[in-house]
DNA sequence: AGCACGCCGACT
DNA sequence: GTCGGCGTGCTC
């Protein structure tokens, strides 16, 4: 029968805005016919382009003359399965997006490009690459009998099966992890494992771990840092089924899979598996999805659980397994006290109780964190007589005093300048900084300890590739007395030294608009805390100690911190959300829209609000964005809410339609299931 | 998104 | 006289 076609018609997605899909005239009665799933070259406008097969057929509605020949296909790849296109099918439906910005942007560039040798090259190098050499297996730790329950529930299961496996920290769920890991390898001998944490500076941890502990099993690694050729070469290996253990940051979901048996989030609750641009995709929901589409098991280990799983292990939709002991022996949850700023008046931001805390550490040769979210010297600069501070020119926000450097900085669009001599409204030389940002408090600790060995680590400090890396071996190799740094040293990293941990300046999020940010501080508050004493007690029976520094000790939140209690609050929170039909009762969906003047947006946003019926839907009023203003673009948001999430889908679906027929000149874009509102 | 065409301002 | 600004139009 094909023998008849001259020609074949191949539908082909392409990394582009335009949601549709262009067909293209193949002479495919040469050799064998184009599979679905493989990928073609084509010409489009004036470029050329990769698409990705999604369909292929004898005749298509578009006219002769418009319609060109594909250039090649890329034969020597074997096709995308179905089940992947199903997939990427799935995330470009519900995050409303073309079929090939979904598909395409996540496979190696270097098959995305014109020539075929890097793919060459990289077949080759993988043929070679068999079986890693075998060397003995390291023996499995004995498991306390909660991690053998979960290791046997999570390696014996079958089916969809979402596991939460909700462990605090230190309790071993990465041993859970790799002892299902290991039940699944040795059943099914071909079965491959995805493993999602949320950031590169934890996998080198983890990825000695697995290596050490299978090491008759390929691993492929798949993050943003990766070069090209590793790139290539990590998603070949998984594509074609020879890597058994994927480990990998959030773009890992989309990576080819073919005897995908079993996967395992990571830190599910860690914000950083939701992409905050382009498409803005959970990797955590689609990994869910994937888990149900393939009937495989799913880990979703925390111990401090999103909402929305938590209510899922609540409704009985997820397994709950628990971990409550520290699976070291001997070492126990750090202390947690609250420190009243209020009676203990802060010196250089260090309460008196704080700086005794780490004198202390300091004589026992013990080694203590202190965590403050704010990089910088100074947030803002003032002048002490006419009340100037420093705003950034170009967005709603101040400019960040950076004292090493001698300027201010906008952390938001990175607008730099000298520190102004005297004040630029008034002429008073006397600019003072307000506040303090990590810099400062460095500052504070070598003049208060002028002996200690003080480092900072935040993102100014770790700018040089490789220095981040170089930073925490140095306080690993115990050449460090006090550290104290943002975000970055919360997470993962385990000091076998650290007895002390002092937070900060943390009231400010108890108090936030956002409905999220008391869940994202328990959650930061408890990993930072679980940074101290995760080994076993250190001589003389010091237990490790968490000190909060606050205005609020009364405050619930830190109540339940202090407790060590995420169940109470995160049923007080969920009960809380219930009431004022926030998620994850309410589904959610954001329009935003930037245009040089506020007002432009906001027109765009209210023409949107009304140009469609939507029953069962509830759309906001248009509101300027919390930080309007950013590199001279005002933006400003439409929040969309239902009840029913197939009814938002049906609806979105159906708005974005009419708002792509609007061909407005407002930039806009949509997010679905927003985090940040 | 790219990329080209097209029509108005300050420069070798 | 040209280089180049970004408006708008198209991509099987």
């Amino acid at each position: 029968m094909q023998g008849l076609f001259h020609h074949c018609i191949l539908q082909i997605a392409l990394d582009t805005p335009l949601n549709a899909i262009f067909d293209y005239r193949w002479h495919c009665d040469a050799g064998e016919q184009p599979q679905v799933g493989q990928l073609a070259l084509v010409p489009f406008g004036r470029r050329e382009v990769m698409g990705l097969i999604v369909g292929v057929a004898a005749e298509t509605d578009v006219p002769a003359e418009k319609l060109k020949d594909a250039l090649a296909v890329r034969s020597q790849l074997g096709p995308l399965s179905p089940e992947w296109l199903a997939l990427a099918g799935f995330a470009a439906d519900y995050y409303q997006r073309p079929l090939g910005e979904v598909a395409l942007p996540g496979l190696p560039k270097n098959l995305r490009v014109l020539t075929t040798v890097a793919l060459d090259r990289a077949l080759k190098k993988l043929a070679k690459l068999d079986a890693p050499h075998d060397g003995t297996p390291l023996n499995m730790p004995q498991l306390n009998p909660s991690q053998q329950e979960a290791a046997d529930a999570i390696g014996g299961a079958a089916g969809f099966k979402p596991t939460l496996l909700y462990g605090v920290t230190g309790s071993g769920k990465t041993e859970v992890y790799l002892q299902s890991c290991a039940q699944v390898l040795e059943r099914e001998p071909d079965a491959q494992i995805l493993i999602l944490v949320p950031e590169i500076n934890l996998t080198p941890q983890l990825e000695g771990n697995i290596r050490a502990r299978f090491p008759g099993v390929m691993l492929a690694t798949l993050h943003s840092s990766l070069s090209e050729g590793e790139r290539m070469l990590h998603w070949l290996a998984a594509h074609q089924g020879k890597a058994r253990i994927v480990l990998g940051t959030r773009l890992a979901i989309l990576a080819s899979l073919p005897n995908l048996k079993l996967i395992v989030i990571d830190e599910e609750h860690d914000p950083s598996y939701k992409q905050q641009e382009g498409l803005r995709y959970s990797a955590r929901d689609l990994a869910v999805w994937r888990a149900w589409q393939l009937g495989i098991p799913i880990v979703l280990g925390s111990a401090t659980p999103s909402l929305e799983s938590w209510h899922h292990a609540q409704s009985g939709r997820y397994r709950k397994l628990e971990l409550r002991e520290r699976a070291v022996k001997n070492a126990v949850l750090p202390q947690v006290k609250l420190l009243d700023m209020e009676r203990d008046k802060p010196k250089d931001g260090l309460t008196s109780h704080l700086i005794a805390a780490i004198k202390q550490r300091m004589e026992r040769g013990e080694q203590s964190l202190l965590f403050l979210n704010r990089r910088g010297y100074a947030p803002v600069i003032c002048c002490e007589s006419c009340g100037w501070i420093s705003e950034c020119t170009r967005c709603t926000s101040f400019m960040v005093l950076h004292r090493p450097e001698h300027r201010l900085r906008c952390h938001h669009c990175s607008l730099e300048m000298r520190i102004p001599r005297h004040c630029p409204t008034c002429g008073n030389v006397d600019l003072q900084p307000l506040g303090r940002g990590t810099q400062r408090v460095e500052e504070g600790l070598q003049a208060m300890f002028p002996e200690a060995r003080v480092l900072r680590i935040d993102a100014d400090s770790t700018r040089k590739k490789g220095s981040a890396q170089a930073a925490f071996d140095t306080v690993h190799r115990g050449e460090v007395d006090i550290l104290i740094g943002t975000q970055m040293v919360a997470k993962g990293h385990d000091f076998k030294k650290l007895t002390l941990v002092g937070i900060l300046n943390p009231d400010t999020a108890l108090f936030s608009q956002d409905y999220r940010a008391s869940e994202r501080l328990f959650a930061q508050l408890m990993q930072v805390a679980g940074r101290a004493g995760r080994s076993a007690q250190t001589e003389g029976g010091s237990t490790s100690e968490v000190l909060i520094q606050t205005r609020y000790p009364q405050h619930p939140l830190y109540d339940a911190v202090v407790r060590h209690d995420y169940d109470h609050f995160a049923s007080a929170l969920l009960e809380e959300r219930e009431q004022a039909a926030l998620p994850p009762y309410l589904f959610q969906a954001l329009l935003r829209a930037e245009a040089p003047e506020l007002a432009t947006a906001i027109e765009f946003l209210t023409i949107a609000r009304d140009c469609v019926e939507h029953p069962g839907i509830t759309i906001n009023d248009p509101i300027p964005m919390s930080m309007t203003r950013v590199h001279n673009v005002d933006r400003a948001q439409l929040l969309v809410e239902s009840a029913s999430r197939p009814m938002l889908q049906a609806f979105l679906r159906e708005w974005l339609l009419t708002l792509r027929e609007m061909k407005s000149r407002v930039k806009w874009s949509l997010e679905v299931d927003p985090l940040d509102i």
